[in-house]
DNA sequence: TTGAAAGCGCTAACAG
DNA sequence: CTGTTAGCGCTTTCAA
């Protein structure tokens, strides 16, 4: 492996030169220029990361933290994170923690000093930690709001209640929500917005679950809620909403017939063959990318850059997955 | 950050000392020993991983490139990857390629300086390519087998004969496989597999596909399946097969009254109410912690070491979603 | 068993 | 604009 040393003896320059022209380019005149990536270009150059990380203090690397990898939202916005960093030859190391305060924390320390910050998907830590963290390391948050950091989330909440209103209309009174971990403070502020909904309209609220996220979950849940009663269904996210669905298909409920159906987020519910299903739909990349933007700022800005966060708006797609309930045909 | 030096003054010794108990233990004296802990302990002590990557040439890294993650085979392997690097203080770096034979170069190339070796997860570039990235760095080929590299993949075509002998038994003659993606190498065995049955026994198969391996593609499959007139579906994964299912059971079709079904692989059937389905099981974690022993091993062992690589058995789960054709019934 | 010293490959003052 | 000089924090001979 060619060293800078080797790329500055074949250019006829110093090693800093070399430095300088591959770093820094505005410093170093035009036919240096030209000679050393000519140079480097010919041996085949890569900066050894290890021995700039050494000297500059910085490894390039931002961490993601995800409670785990098979909920798609995670996943997609784990690919947009890591795609946009790449534009700026970073690299975003994935580290899964199970959603455990504990190897949460264990991960945050033991990756402290191998990476230029941290972007905690759905962190479930306390606010207290996250904050000492941050204190060390640039911090941002996707899917939690924690005052005094950058937090980045979707107002799902806001999107939920637009359905809700819907449902009203239709006239539903009975309404099922299958609710997602309750270590997530997502799923919180969703059913937060749902008692509130609740309280100022006819609609009654049976809360089902907390279930994992997982499509087999969905599937489990899906009788006791038909049996229920309730005439629409709302769902912490679409894994859990197709799984119940699926079920419904073996158990000859329809949709929307017998029972309306939405889900907070539309991850694998696009295309879908048959009438499209309404959903809440979050902009999971959008989410990974104003991430890692943010840690950009930090790292790159002067120390303590703390850049705002935002809440990104969603799209809410109300179809006909959302009927009058069946009483109210008569 | 305290450093070695921090812990040497605070130990009474000098930094090679340090050095020395906290990595090689037995090159140093009990007494020794104990107070260098203790000083490290005392100043929360990490070694900085860019200083020792530089000196011993040895990142901690290991790159797992995967075609996407949103194949939850994938990400389970990844997830399994990852919690046994752990144990041994080692990282996974998870790069996505989306399944791209540039991009995976690019990857190769990119992180050649940064990791001690890769696992490359379905791979598509070609046998040479790959040889020639592993006289670079170690490598081990993950679900496909490349003569000459440490290959670890699953016997799901022998699962499948199991599968088709079966299906064969009830008496089914019309056959469809829902193909995955045409790059992938285990699809190709696959399909052979099937073709070699399909010619010695009175099944005829009908090949669907080949499609991207997601939900809403095996439900988008799923009516021109059952127009075709087989009694019987095999499935690339089991996603599709979800997504089939999901379809069939708004069309009104029975599993297995009106159709047997199985799959290659069974992430996220596990689980699911009512009766089991058949499926051909593989140990997708297995694959991950596999890639990752045999990884260390080559980094550990004598330079040139080659682990030998296995084909992973399955477990064939035969279940009642595989019944007597509808036709056989009389 | 321990310490001193050199050096991994790069960047960043500091002169010139 | 360019070269010289010091390290960054660790590991590893080599001597003692």
């Amino acid at each position: 492996m060619a060293s800078l040393d080797d790329v500055a003896r074949e250019a006829g320059v110093s090693a800093s030169t070399v430095s300088r022209a591959l770093s820094r380019p505005s410093m170093v005149s035009e036919p240096t220029l030209l000679r050393v990536r000519a140079a480097a270009e010919r041996l085949g150059f890569r900066a050894n990361p290890a021995a700039r990380a050494l000297t500059t203090g910085r490894s390039g690397f931002f961490a993601l933290l995800v409670p785990d990898l098979d909920n798609p939202f995670y996943s997609t916005t784990a690919t947009a994170a890591q795609e946009l960093a790449g534009r700026s030859g970073r690299r975003v190391i994935i580290a899964v923690t199970g959603g455990d305060a504990d190897r949460e924390a264990e991960v945050l320390g033991e990756l402290e000093s191998q990476v230029d910050g941290f972007a905690l998907q759905s962190p479930v830590g306390s606010a207290a930690d996250l904050k000492e963290a941050h204190r060390r390391k640039p911090l941002v948050v996707i899917n939690r709001r924690v005052p005094g950091l950058t937090s980045f989330t979707v107002d799902t909440p806001g999107g939920l209640g637009t359905v809700y209103d819907r449902l009203v209309e239709l006239g539903h009174r009975d309404v099922a929500y299958l609710a997602g971990p309750p270590s997530s403070w997502m799923d919180r502020r969703r059913r937060e917005e749902l008692v509130e909904h609740a309280a100022r309209s006819r609609l009654r609220v049976r809360v089902f679950g907390p279930v994992r996220p997982a499509f087999a979950e969905g599937a489990a849940a899906a009788r006791e809620i038909v049996d229920s009663g309730c005439t629409a269904m709302l769902v912490y996210n679409s894994l859990l909403l197709l799984g119940a669905m699926f079920e419904f298909g073996r158990m000859g409920v329809r949709v929307p017939e017998d029972i309306s159906v939405a889900a907070a987020d539309d991850i694998a519910l696009a295309d879908l063959p048959g009438p499209p299903i309404s959903a809440v739909l979050a902009p999971a990349d959008e989410l990974g990318r104003a991430a890692v933007s943010a840690l950009v700022e930090m790292v790159d800005g002067p120390a303590g850059t703390r850049p705002r966060g935002r809440r990104l708006p969603t799209e809410v797609r109300i179809t006909d997955s959302l009927a009058p309930p069946r009483t109210a045909h008569g």
